[in-house]
DNA sequence: AATGAATGAGCCTTCATTCAT
DNA sequence: GATGAATGAAGGCTCATTCAT
């Protein structure tokens, strides 16, 4: 007598969370090309041929962390977005990356890690360049609001203050000392400079 | 009949650099586990065996790269630091990054990429860390100097501004504006805010 | 509730059944190894473990096909040979080829894609020599009734003849003109020359 | 100092043709699947990766060994066409086969069994298809100018009886006997039977 | 009788590394 | 100093087969 339709999800269910589960720690453990296959199902508890009948290839795999990590910060993001009043959005967008890092450090991690490595960039499949691209042109819109005198160049250093930051934490969280810095960096978005007259520099 | 002595060596240097600035270019451009010896030979234009007569190992050979180029980098590092009365040392580090970024692109690439692969770090042995701790000990300094109210905490901030910054540059040096930025963040410290007094953040 | 035996039975007939009909389709169209025990089960419309409640292994389906589809080629060729008068025999049999080609051009595929690979002729057991023997055996009784000279060797020619045009056919059933070869092949079997006087040939 | 080139191209040569020789060997031995690289390897008395510095894939290796044969086989047919004079050039096609088969016996293996696996023979690319098709057309022309009365039947059949011979002679080398068959197959074209006059056959 | 999740051996291929010259 | 043929240890992936239900 054939396992019951719910037990089979179930089951799938469980080896398919476990597995990816077990590729995320890895690959952001690891790095993408380290993290073997057998690797993986050791950790994952089970055995190499199962990841195949779960996903066609390693690259794959990747593609379904990246998938699932992204909708759920991409959802976060959005809560952040919502909640504040316009000349709090930028103190809103900085104190919310600390717990969507904390939440999703591997994936960070790995995300980091692949930015730097065109080769395996593209077996993702495109998708994180336009991500970037669209919390740029958010930032952008923030800062346009707040009445920043050259917003396209301010949303790029905003963007570079918090993925530096992000990139400090996530590399050692234990030391590096998150919250305290993004309540300095909204001390300094708060006391927004004017950009002064200057000489052409150097 | 056997070459001079001298002449032996300026052949073995001049393969050495080969040797050196090929895998520099490959493994910023493709990464560290994607570029092959075999590759590697290919762009030095010299044969695979040739490697393994002066450097003992892939890994071996990265640390070369390291060496080097850290050499290279806190040298000017240094410059920047001398060069500048103690008010205008940010300033002065800020705009120097830019230019020891635009020399050294191919290493800082790398080097981003491999900052997150610890697995790859460790083949690097250490020297890395103690670096980056170096320069966020030597940031504090600058900012006690023009009194930021809490220097440890703020050097981390600017240390993540400017790695933030670097490597968005070196992803994308064509369209990212790093000078503008810099200016940017110029303005910012020299409107170094002082901590204001705050009720505990949520 | 169980079901009754009969019902049990009548399933169990139908499912062996499918299994082999896909089986022979895929093993005619990909060849032996390349026909995948998945695949077979979804051209059958039954899971993979059933075969498994059937056949021991892919070669025991492999052979139960052969038994299957041998015994109806023997008995069709017991047909063609029983229904002719002997100086009609010949063509009897050439022109009976032409219906069991057609009625199982699937497993004459199959047979000749496998008659030439040892290895996996090996784990269909012997059956095939057996069988290849006996009809050279009997076409050499046909031929010596006509009065062949040298009935060995024709009936060995014959064979080839037939075999050759069966696969010809069998590779290519559109355009192979195989009623017009057999009934050209009849004019050469009705004008059997006698064996000349020869000198030795080189 | 590096060996000499001459010596270089000696060892690549000796490496290839071994590898060449060991994969024909066993593709006809057991069939192109069945034929692991690492048997292969074993065979040629080499190492696996080797194999792949002189050939990109399995398939490769299996497409130089068709292009190393077939221009063999060629060259041999050419011979014989050529030799002959008009009347005499079915004789001499048929007599000359014996030749060819005996001394590429294993390519001639290889190839029948392919011929009946699609899957492998598109990996092969095309050709075979094309060269099969060359051959029935020399013989058409051939028995053209004998007067057969349906020069394209004809020419089928006369391929059909040439490849049958050749695979019962190639199947089983030291039973078959392959010379008597070639010269009882010239006698019935000597004795080329007229089209009868005939009813439509049932 | 039947299912489909799960296993593990083995395949093709890549690549850092060695070695004879 | 330099070459390039050669090796061998994995790595990703496939597939026949088993097993709990």
């Amino acid at each position: 007598m054939p396992r019951s339709p719910e037990a089979n999800e179930k089951l799938r269910d469980e080896s398919r969370s476990r597995i990816l589960s077990a590729s995320l720690r890895l690959f952001a453990e690891l790095g993408y090309e380290r993290a073997t296959i057998k690797a993986i199902a050791a950790e994952a508890g089970i055995s190499q041929g199962l990841i195949y009948a779960h996903f066609t290839s390693k690259a794959e795999l990747l593609r379904a962390i990246f998938a699932q990590s992204m909708a759920d910060v991409r959802a976060s993001f959005a809560a952040a977005e919502a909640a504040d009043a316009p000349s709090a959005r930028i103190e809103g967008l900085l104190r919310a990356s600390s717990e969507i890092l904390r939440r999703n450090a591997d994936f960070w991690r790995l995300s980091y890690s692949l930015r730097m490595q065109p080769g395996v960039l593209q077996e993702l499949g495109s998708g994180l360049d336009d991500w970037t691209q669209s919390i740029v042109e958010t930032l952008e819109g923030f800062l346009r609001e707040v009445g920043a005198p050259d917003p396209a160049v301010d949303a790029e250093l905003l963007f570079a203050l918090i993925d530096g930051m992000s990139q400090h934490y996530v590399l050692d969280p234990d030391d590096f000392p998150l919250e305290a810095c993004i309540e300095r960096a909204v001390d300094f978005y708060r006391a927004l400079p004017k950009r002064p007259k200057r000489r052409m520099p150097a």
